[in-house]
DNA sequence: ACATAATCGAGACGGTACGTCTAGTCTTACG
DNA sequence: CGTAAGACTAGACGTACCGTCTCGATTATGT
């Protein structure tokens, strides 16, 4: 009854893959279309639900097959702290601020509020790794003995989504280097 | 050409609001339709056009209208900064854990990702005087002189919206207490 | 929940029908759709849905709109049986001759097999009209008083839907001219 | 190009008749699929595809299969040429009665409107047998020497066809009675 | 008190996308 | 090569909502 991931075209996922991000870029996430894909990859509806749960699913795919190829994901270590830390957290600010990237995120976000079984795949795939990457740095870096790591990871993200999320202010270099201080001296001894 | 505030029907603003927020608890957001909201409030599609723009609007009309009745947002200052802090965080834990308010929350938070207007309209009418209040806390409390309060309530929420919306881990008032305490290491001289 | 004919579009429905009997001739039966009707009259989908129950439905009310405001159905009566007989049968010879009018009526002939309540429909409103004016001129006409006026005007008309139907041989005036004696001579004392 | 009969596999040729004449007695003919057929039968589509042009092709193979071995079509010639005509033509009203033959032959009947190629194979190979049988009996038993024979047989089998199709009355034993003894009226002397 | 104008309930309308279904073609692995 | 299996492109199906647009039938002043 279910597909057979062996007989599956590669030609086929990849061009909608392709056509989910382009679309994506030009057309925002909500007047993103299942049909728009399809057509654009030049493929049946069909063969997109035979082998994804809807839009969530795909972009999550486009996404993690976009980045996969990217950066290993491991901080550099200066040995200076807040400067490493200052380069990850303005990295994520210009993220933020680049709107095919932000697009393809609020896209995601939005699908993950109401797909638990996405939620799932978006932090494991996407998010931890990231995170992990900061959390290893944080480790090798001079911090308290008895700070919570994960905790700590999130006091320097938690800003940065909450004003992306929220609007409630610019989100800059300044703004990251603020909360990475603050941060700073919340950790170390 | 515009509609005229001076006669409208009361009756039928009360009946869309209770609707609405029936619906959304019943069906959650996405299922939540504009037709469904005017069958049950017994109401013609049109008198909801005429008023709002679209779900959001209606959505933020009725959780103003359901929070303004509440508490006035002055945070209680017994002395102790940490403690006071730990109350409000957990009061915020609570929200969210409570999944008929945290449904209503995170419909809102969805549709300002794609209406800048009314993100706006959030950000200042249900968001901001809470921050504001906590803020004002911070300035009584002791804290150091350089911090810069904004970035400072922002440290304090950012970590709590960060887990309930990647979910990247259990959103508690242990959880709560940890960031509070690590951002009066921050904070405080 | 039903729809309130009251309120109906008359613009729609022309368009419906015309854009119906238009692409019918142009495309073909089988090559039919919907969405081309829809898209041709300009119309929406449900629009289309709403008022009848599929193809055949609007086949068959786009004919019965066309042949309403055709001639009275009403066969001279010039004294000479045959002579009658034979022009009522070329002309339903010539019906089934006309390429246009001929699709629509295997058009319906189709959908007829398949829905009980569209074969009553065209067998009460278009049919039997039609063969109600035979019957009528055969009752006037000079004819055995044991003879089955019902079973007369099939004897008529059988032989011609046979040959239509199932291609057994050519239909010509001259066949249908050979029928009407035939039953002339099986009806006539 | 083409492919060979020679190694074409009798077994599979089997399985998907039977599962067509299956399936038409199951489900009707409007919802007979190729896929359902090559499913039942345990076979591939492009089987089907590689043998027969469409569902049309198939019933028809596979009604020709199931009659061929049936009764030599050659009329008894009793002497008595209405009761003779009687007989057949009752026959013919018992198989339209029975609701699986005559669930297949509209089958047919209504490809037969859409595929010309497939009409004339209906028409020579099940149909014209049929005909001619009693055509056959025709010239045997007293007639009128002008009578054209193929109209005789169509005066005969026109009205019961008739009848059938546009369902202008019962179709009974006593209709089919009434046919011939009108058919016998006007052919006989 | 009454005309008059806007709001109201209802729901038909032109559209768009949905997710499903089948047609007919193409690909893969087996015998 | 023929076959069973089933993935593929294509596109129609009938449904659900969208946001706009008539319709009378209430209101609700404002002269």
């Amino acid at each position: 009854m279910t597909a057979d991931p062996a007989r599956r075209s590669e030609r086929s996922r990849r061009a909608i893959l392709d056509a989910a991000l382009e679309l994506l870029a030009e057309t925002g996430y909500s007047d993103l279309t299942i049909e728009a894909i399809a057509s654009r990859a030049g493929v049946g509806k069909q063969t997109i639900y035979r082998w994804w749960r809807g839009k969530g699913a795909i972009i999550l795919d486009a996404l993690i097959d976009a980045t996969s190829s990217a950066e290993a994901l491991v901080l550099p270590d200066t040995g200076d702290l807040e400067a490493d830390l200052r380069t990850v957290m303005r990295a994520t600010v210009a993220e933020f601020a680049d709107p095919k990237l932000s697009a393809t995120t609020r896209a995601l976000t939005i699908e993950t509020l109401n797909d638990e079984k996405l939620a799932e795949q978006v932090r494991d795939q996407l998010l931890r790794p990231q995170l992990d990457a900061v959390k290893k740095r944080l480790q090798a870096g001079p911090i308290r003995a008895d700070v919570d790591l994960d905790q700590a990871v999130e006091l320097l993200f938690g800003p940065l989504y909450h004003r992306w999320l929220l609007r409630t202010g610019p989100l800059t270099d300044e703004y990251a280097d603020g909360v990475v201080q603050l941060a700073i001296a919340a950790i170390t001894p």
